[in-house]
RNA sequence: GGCCCGGUAGUUCAGUUGGUUAGAAUGCCAGCCUGUCACGCUGGAGGUCGAGGGUUCGAGCCCCUUCCGGGUCGCCA
């Protein structure tokens, strides 16, 4: 029995440099090879995996101990590390030149046969990982993950603390915010009948701090919205959320981008070269009828609605705007299904239909409307759009946001399907100059695009009350290969602003007041122009491992109703707990 | 809340037009095996076909309801 069971190395790290050495690792049986007088098993931990064999050499003792292993069996072997002959070297595994000869071996703890196997194919379906995702966590892919995860948070903290950032931690115990997505409430014991909420962010916080006088603020904060999850969305999130004073967009910009920079050399080894490139959201909505554009691909979206003002189209010369984008040599590889799968596609985001043109190689020219066309304007059209034979031509005609988004996810579409995104290339790059409102077709209001206290740019304040729908922000989103990394603007700080501001979004002075005297109040007391910024720890480790789903890179994700597998929560609670809350329970 | 896909052995799946005792692979258990590396060979155990109801002589299969997982629209300042 091995007295002294402590590892001296790790398994992945058992190379032929340690040839001739006595060894003793730990780890979880990956899995076992018994050919009666000599057994081969694979010692696993979280450097990699190593063969250890049981043989001849062993004492009965020992020999048995080989015998009982099973999967993620976990246990210690004491032997030395052996150079296998030529014949016998594994090239699948790093440390395939040697194999660690047993000398000695104990049992540290047995296993009930595992309800998954170990390895990166993860055959089974998510349910079953995510129940047992203590043995998930155990695959090689996720522990680089998990472990890349924390290298990048680990940059971040570098970067922030060398520029001069002070971390705070806000409260996680805190009060409904406005306008946002839904608290997570939190009943109060002490004050029965009323609740904290969950913080959606650390926003108003971060403001408070500027007054403060903290300058430059971060925080790797957790943050909570009670909202349907996505593949890219959980209802429990980490974000590094950044707060400076006396700044104006680029200076935000600057240290953000720092801080990016850093994270691409330290952990992938890339270099960004900054400053950023900076894009219009206009200019975004119009090349690619998406706020965060991927631009590792043209495929750019045109206005063809003076080109079919009266081109004999009803649809099209009635609408408002009419959008085109050229999928070039397309026509003979989409099939008639493809092309109809990319209308409902379109249909999704509420264009009412996708109208498409195809030209084979002689030119002939085909489509859905084609017929209506006159000859004139189906050549005036195919000029505008560069068409040559072999292309096809996709248009919505619609509203411009309208038009312009759908025909966007159309061209993310066409990018995917014939994959004109290179996976090894990165475009980050600013999006500015967003609407300050957004109009709510429901409520009947203006709602804020970004949040209630962002600032106007200054050229656009005069246009506050006469045309709420023009003013631009100054807000800015940061954009990686088509997905959003985050968002930031400049606040208000003058409280004449914030009111107006407020009247606009539709709350009277009094619903202000009550929502957030305290910050109005707090704003009298000399507040200094501030702005900021906030970014997804999450959905960034999900961009640079290539990761499908945040759930690849939270190491307890919970699945699309917000519950977790693994621990059954939420789940319900004793009616001792629930009195003392003088909250009554759904059966009475 | 809407739409789409899925749920059969521990796991991954097959299961014909509704027809006898629901199969395969892998894993698991037992035996044999001294150079395997997805070891091999022999034998064995293992099923609330997600749940409930209905149609039928008969349902894994058809119908209804419901639960669970995934995707998506709404939603997500």
């Amino acid at each position: 029995m091995l007295e002294n069971w402590q590892r001296t190395m790790m398994c992945g790290e058992t190379t032929e440099k340690y040839a001739g050495q006595t060894v003793t690792l730990n780890g979880w049986v990956q899995r076992t090879r018994n050919l009666g007088g000599v057994i081969f098993v694979w010692l696993r931990d979280r450097a990699g995996i190593v063969q250890v064999v049981f043989n001849e050499t062993c004492d009965p003792e020992t020999f048995a101990v080989g015998e009982a292993l099973r999967g993620e069996y976990v246990v210690a072997v004491e032997g030395m590390v052996s150079l296998r002959a030529e014949k016998d070297i594994n090239n699948q595994l790093e440390t395939g030149r040697i194999e660690v000869i047993v000398r000695q071996a104990r049992l540290l703890n047995a296993a009930q046969t595992p309800p998954i196997y170990i390895d990166d194919k993860a055959d089974e379906s998510e349910a079953v990982r995510l129940k047992y995702r203590y043995l998930d966590l155990r695959r090689p892919s996720l522990q680089r993950t998990i472990r890349m995860r924390h290298q990048v948070i680990s940059a971040i903290h570098r970067h922030m603390d060398e520029n001069g950032f002070t971390e705070v931690e806000t409260p996680i115990l805190t009060k409904s915010t406005p306008e946002g997505a839904r608290d997570f409430l939190v009943p109060s014991r002490l004050h029965p009948g009323t609740f904290y909420a969950l913080p959606q962010s650390p926003q108003i916080y971060k403001q408070l701090l500027m007054l403060a006088g903290f300058d430059k603020y971060y925080q790797v904060a957790r943050c909570f919205r009670d909202e349907d999850s996505r593949a890219d969305r959980q209802p429990e999130f980490t974000q590094i959320d950044v707060e400076m004073s006396f700044v104006k967009p680029e200076n935000v910009q600057t240290a953000i981008e720092g801080a990016f920079a850093r994270v691409f050399r330290d952990v992938m080894g890339v270099e960004l070269s900054l400053p950023l490139p900076r894009m219009t959201w206009r200019q975004a909505m119009d090349d690619y009828g998406s706020d965060k554009p991927d631009t590792r691909y043209g495929l750019k979206l045109a206005d063809v609605t003076e080109t079919v003002k009266t081109c004999g189209f009803s649809v099209f010369e009635g609408a408002p705007t009419v959008r085109g984008v050229n999928a070039k040599g397309a026509a003979k590889v989409l099939s008639r299904k493809e092309i109809d799968a990319l209308g409902e596609l379109a249909k999704t985001y509420h264009a009412k239909g996708l109208a498409w043109l195809t030209l084979d190689d002689t030119g002939a020219v085909k489509g859905s409307f084609v017929k209506f066309l006159t000859p004139e304007a189906q050549a005036a059209l195919l000029t505008k759009m560069n068409a040559e034979p072999g292309d096809a031509l996709f248009f919505v005609a619609d509203a411009v946001n309208t038009a312009c988004t759908a025909l966007g996810q159309v061209r993310i579409a066409l990018g995917k399907r014939f994959s004109l995104a290179d996976p090894k290339q990165y475009n980050l790059f600013w999006v500015t100059e967003f609407p300050l409102l957004e109009w709510d077709e429901d409520a009947k209001r203006f709602l804020a695009m970004h949040h209630p206290f962002t600032s106007p740019m200054d050229e656009d304040a005069a246009y506050m009350d006469s045309d709420p729908g023009r003013v631009r922000a100054k807000a800015y989103d940061l954009v990686l290969n088509g997905i959003e990394m985050g968002s930031g603007s400049i606040r208000i700080h003058d409280s004449g602003l914030q009111e107006r501001m407020f009247k606009l979004l539709g709350f009277t002075t009094e619903q202000a007041w009550n929502r957030f005297g305290f910050l109005l109040e707090a704003f009298k007391y000399g507040t200094p122009p501030h702005g900021g910024f906030a970014f997804g720890v999450d959905r960034l480790v999900m961009m640079l491992t290539g990761a499908e789903s945040l759930r690849d890179v939270i190491a307890f994700p919970k699945v699309q109703n917000a519950s977790c597998l693994m621990m059954n929560t939420p789940s319900e609670v004793s009616g001792d707990q629930l009195e003392m809350l003088r909250i009554k329970s759904l059966a009475e």
